[in-house]
Formats: structure tokens, sequence, C-alpha cells
DNA sequence: ATTTAACCGAGACGGTACGTCCCGTCTTTAC
DNA sequence: GTAAAGACGGGACGTACCGTCTCGGTTAAAT
């Protein structure tokens, strides 16, 4: 009885693509529009149909259903056009990161992880996501850390061109405005003597 | 005879100073050590003895506990014993927020400010708490930039310095180390030409 | 210093009339119309401006409100214009009882007196209301009894005429209807030999 | 794939028996022994060990779990051992109805249904309790009328006979005695010309 | 006229129960 | 084995009254 068979037959195991689907992006629906107060079992239930039941068997709790749509909500944001100018590439990588500002619910998302980052569990979820929003950035500083070009930690230099940028949008709530951006750049390239023509 | 007069005698309204005392140091506790989510009116009941219903008589939604603290938790961080001379004046200004980053539950703070800055309610909480934070670079900023040794909007400029390290800490959950911190300064002090002597 | 005085000067005590008078319409109207459940002490306070803690004053429990309005509610259904007749006597007797089931809240008063009942505290208050109601008609059978014209407990007699018409109202629930009433008034005379001429 | 089907699979509706069964039996306990006042979830939970939300889950108000006791409550008491003998059925039958006076919580369990007659809603719990109280009695009435014995309405026959009887109980809360009760009965059979032999 | 006891209103406070919501686990049934 | 439907115990929610209390101001006798 209940024998342990060598895994012979049967239907294979995790969810159905199809329950996956659909609970996955009612998932990521509700956490950018209403926060992650709303991302619970009964409020995915009530959104998908997909039963309560279906939904604990598989993602036991809001961390699985986060790092469940973390991935694919940050993995793809590389940039593949970077011509290898640091000055472009720079305003290429900080523009990707400001459009998603304004255009994804980059803070409630944050808030979101920031919830549910566990207690001390790691990887940090939020600390994850602020990554990926300034992989594209790092990616460019390593690059031309790695030509030669800067010289420096790549970490300190990544913070000193987005700190503020971050600061200004997540922190304190404010609009970034692109011409401070262009600023901001411009200022950079010019006391890391990078003669930043636009 | 015995006319309803406009307002005859009746006890003061508002809670005793005991109880509103014991209710609001225990919400700080328990916001420092264990989180907003921590901070629930059963909680405050256990930890106080207060009653549940007195506490939502008073404080009818944690942002009212949130508010009541945070007035007190914010107003005592004024320096006083600024010089004049923007190099030491500054490095006092950040050395009091990187010094409250390492000795106050600034982060614990913060997400518990966060998750009840409430549905786009002013003045949001946490971007009040953060706002604190920096209160001190700003005033020295602020200063300098009337008496014109420093150019730009004293908005740009605080954060500027601050920005990298409120990101370093809040957002990507490092610690700030105080060699770093000084680099920082120097740089600052150095691109702005106000030949910063330690 | 309080010593106990042999009762030197001050206000007298209990409630000022107008109080009293304002609190004890209000709790009669709210018992006949809205029945026990609304009888309380908050209610009383928004119904008459009255504050709750001088409710509490003077009349500690429902019970106290019920007792102070049983007495004129019941007092006032004496019967002057009896003629020593039993027939029309006790037509008259019976009318009062089956007209107030019309006029009055007759239910609603007797459920509001059973729920504050107490337990088997005496006087019962439901038990005294029904002695109250049907007074009238013992009066008249006790006179008979007494003039030697009706043989048997009063007790009894008064019940066998009363019962079916208490039953009928208070219990099931069904109107009375007069042609009833008459009916059965006739047969009660009939069969102890009254020949009651109407 | 995977459409949302009518009705697949799934649990059956409704309370387990286990928790159905321990749930009424102490609510008829409860409401037996203590009155209406005593049959709150919190009680029965108490009582129980059933939990508070289970029982609102099954029985949202009062009413519901009143309903689901009455019936078992009252179905019971129906005669089968009459004889088509008028005033033997009838002893028998007014029999059951006295003793229940005795050995049953009536007079509890009348007051509770009462208090949750709700407003207007039919049937009214009371009533139809009272109904099944003397539905013995209309049982035996109904027979003796369609066999010719008895003429009139069953309704005013029924109560002539259990009216006095409910009156002295249930409104002025006197024990009946059971020399009354023959009394009431012969007198009945006397006046309606059925010789009554004991 | 001054005491002095009582009235009365306003509200704090601890407490109990309410009815609701969601949680996480489980059991039963269907596919 | 996936999935659905739902029971169940549990915990917290926010609300409504409860009954007691403290606090102020007012009023009406009795001295």
């Amino acid at each position: 009885m209940g024998e342990m068979t060598d895994r012979a037959g049967g239907r294979p195991a995790g969810p159905t693509e199809e329950t996956a689907g659909r609970v996955l992006k009612a998932a990521f629906e509700l956490l950018a529009t209403e926060g992650s107060a709303a991302l619970t079992p009964v409020r995915l239930h009530q959104e998908t149909g997909v039963a309560r039941t279906t939904i604990y068997r598989h993602w036991p709790t809001p961390r699985h259903l986060l790092l469940a749509i973390l991935g694919p909500a940050t993995k793809r944001h590389e940039i593949d056009d970077l011509v290898g100018e640091i000055g472009a590439d720079l305003r290429t990588a900080v523009g990707t990161l400001t459009t998603r500002f304004e255009t994804r619910p980059v803070r409630t998302f944050f808030d979101g992880l920031r919830v549910h980052d566990g207690n001390g569990e790691k990887p940090s979820l939020s600390e994850q996501y602020i990554e990926g929003l300034i992989a594209p950035v790092r990616a460019v500083i390593a690059a031309a850390v790695e030509r030669g070009e800067l010289h420096g930690e790549a970490d300190r230099l990544v913070l000193e061109i987005c700190g503020p940028l971050l600061a200004e949008f997540l922190l304190l709530g404010r609009r970034v405005k692109s011409a401070e951006v262009e600023q901001a750049i411009t200022d950079f390239l010019d006391r890391h003597q990078l003669g930043g023509s636009t």
C-alpha cells in the first residue's frame, strides 16, 4: 500500500500550464494594481476561478507566488543594443530605468515585495528586484571598467548614478524629470573625464 | 427649566495621559522591533493592558498611531552644532544620517510606515520620514547655497550626496561603510570646488 | 470630613420631574413600538437627550424602568360604570379586554415584560400585566360570586371566560372577532343559568 | 481545455452529521435550561467546542437554529393510542399537554421562541410551537366533529378546552392541577352532551 | 447667604459579544 | 495525481453596547 514506486507512469507533478498561467498572470495583475495586500489565495481564487486549495498546493506562501512572478518580471529587461560607447550606452541604460518608473507599477511592486521580504530570508525579494532594475546600468559600467575607461568599484559607480534617481522616485515619491537625468549623466561623464557627447 | 445648555460640564475629551503614554510607547517599540505587521490593536492591548476598544476610540486606524509616533520620533534630530563651514557641517549632518542607520531601526520603521502610507493620502508617512532623515543635510546645503558657496537647486544637491547612501542602505540592504561616506563627501566637495579639508 | 450627618441640607434625591417624565415617556413609546430589545439606555439617551449616566443613576436595570411604567400603564383600566347586572357587566368587562387587544400594543408590551421577567424574581412583570388585563372581568365575577349568583372559584371562572381569548390573541396571534366574544359570553351565562339577555 | 464545468467534484455541502448533532443538541439544552438569551454562538462554541465560525456558517441567525430544533422537538408528540371514544381520547390528549407542562421546559422554550419570532416573519416560531402543543387535542376534536359527535368549529372548541389551561400555565405562571383539568374535561363533555364517563 | 448634597451631562475606560473575513488544513468527490 | 468544493478550527478585524467611573458645572434645599 502506497509503495514508493520508482516513478512509474502517472501524471507529471506540478500545476497544469493552464492553471499556473492563469494564477500567475492574475497574481501579477493584483500585485501591480492593488498592492501586496490583495495578493491572497482568496483573492486569486475570485479572480481566476482556480480553487483555493489548488493555489495552496502549488504556492504555499505568497513568497512562492512572488518568486514565480519575479523572474519573468525582471529577466526581460536586458539590453541588447549597446554600442560600446560609454556615453550612449549609459543614456540607454538609465533610460530604461526611468522609463520603467513611468510605465510600470514599480513602486507598487516594490512595496509588495518589501512586505513579503520575510524575516531575513535571503535573497530578499525587494533587493533582488532593485538589482534587476539597475542591472542594465551595472552592465554598462562594468563593461567600461573592463575596458579601462572607468576606474573604481562598479558598485559605487552604479550607485553614484542611480542612487539619486532611485531615492527620488522610490523613497520620496517624486517624478524624475528627464532633463535632470540628462544633466546627471552629463555631470557623471564629465567628472570621470569621459567627455559625454550627446 | 432645565433646558439643554450648549455645553455644560463633562469630562475633557481625548485619552488620559496615562493611556496615551502607555499605548504610544508600546506602539513605537513594536514598530521598531517587530515591524508594522505587529502594530495591531490586539497586540497593543496585549502589551499595554489597555483595552482594545480604548485603542480604537482614540486611534481608529494604524495611521493615527503612526502619525502620533512620527512627530516625536523625527523632531528630535535637529543639529545645533553647526559651525558654518561647509565641509565640517556636511560631515556632521551626513554623520547623523549614517549613524541613525546603525543605531536606530530605520529600515523596520521605514517599512512600517510604507505599509500604512495609505492610498495616496498625503502627506505620505514614509516620505515624510525620509525627509526627516535627510533634513540635517538639507539644512547644511541650503545654508551653503544661501551663502553663495554652492550653486544649483538644494533638492538636487541633497540627493546627489544622500541618494547613493539611502539607496545602498534602504533599497539594497547593505551596510554603509564610513570610509565610503567620507570618500563621497570629499568627492562632492571637490567637484563643487569647496576644497574639503578634513 | 465627610461625616454622616443626620441629613442636613442638600437637594432632594431622585430624578427631576422633567427628567423622569421624558425618560419614562420615551421608554413607554419604545417598548410599545419597537419591543423590549429597544429598551436600552443608549436608545433612551438618543430619544430623550438625557445622558446615559443619568438613566443608569435612576433606573439601574431595564426592570426598574418597566416597573416604573407598568403602574401607570395598568392602573387606569378600572371600570366604574358597572350596573350590577352580571350579563351587562361581563360584556363591558370583556369588552375592555378585547378592545385593548385592538387599540393598544398589548402583544409587544407583553413580550417586552416577558423578556425582563427576570429569573424567578417576583412579582413577575408579565404575569402582573396579565392580571391587570383581566382585572375588570375578575371584579365582575367576584361581585357575582359575592351576590350568590355564581358558584365556584372566581379564579377558575375568570379563566373559563378569558382563557380562550387570551390564548387566541396572545399565544396564537389571531385577531379575536367580536362575534366570537359575544357567543362565548352568552354560552358562559347559559351554562351557569344566568339567562344573559343582551 | 479546463473550462469551468458546471459542477465537477467537491465535498457535499452542509454541516457534518457530527457537527450538526453536537450543535443542535447543545442548542436545545441551552434553550431549555437557560433561556433564549443563552442561545448565542459564543455560548454554543463554549458548550460544544465547535468553532464560532462554523456555527455562523450553517446557522447564520438564532432563527436558523430554532427552526432546526423546533421540528424534531414538536414532531414527536403524536398520539397513537386513541380509542375513538371522545371522553377517553380527550383525557389522553389533554393529559399529554399538561404532562408536558410538568416535565418539559415549556415556558422557557416558549419564551425563547417568542424572542426570536422575528419581525412579522411567518411562520411565527412561538405560534407554531403552541400549535404543536395543542395538536393532539385538535386531532381528537376534529375526529369527533367528523363523526358528528361534536358541533361547531374545531378551532373554537379546541380553545374552549385548552385556552384556560394555556393561559393559566403560560400567561399566569401557575401550576395546573390535575383535578382542575379533570373537572374542565367533564364540564366540557357535559355541556356538549357527551356524557363523559371517566 | 452659605453650605452641602444631589443632579446632570460629557466622556474615558475595561469588557463582552457581535458578525465578518481570511487563514491554512483537512476531507470528499470527480475527472 | 490534479483539481474542485467545501467543512472546519482559528485569529483578528472593526463595531456596538454594556456598566462603571471620573470630571465639571448647576441647582435646590437646609442652615
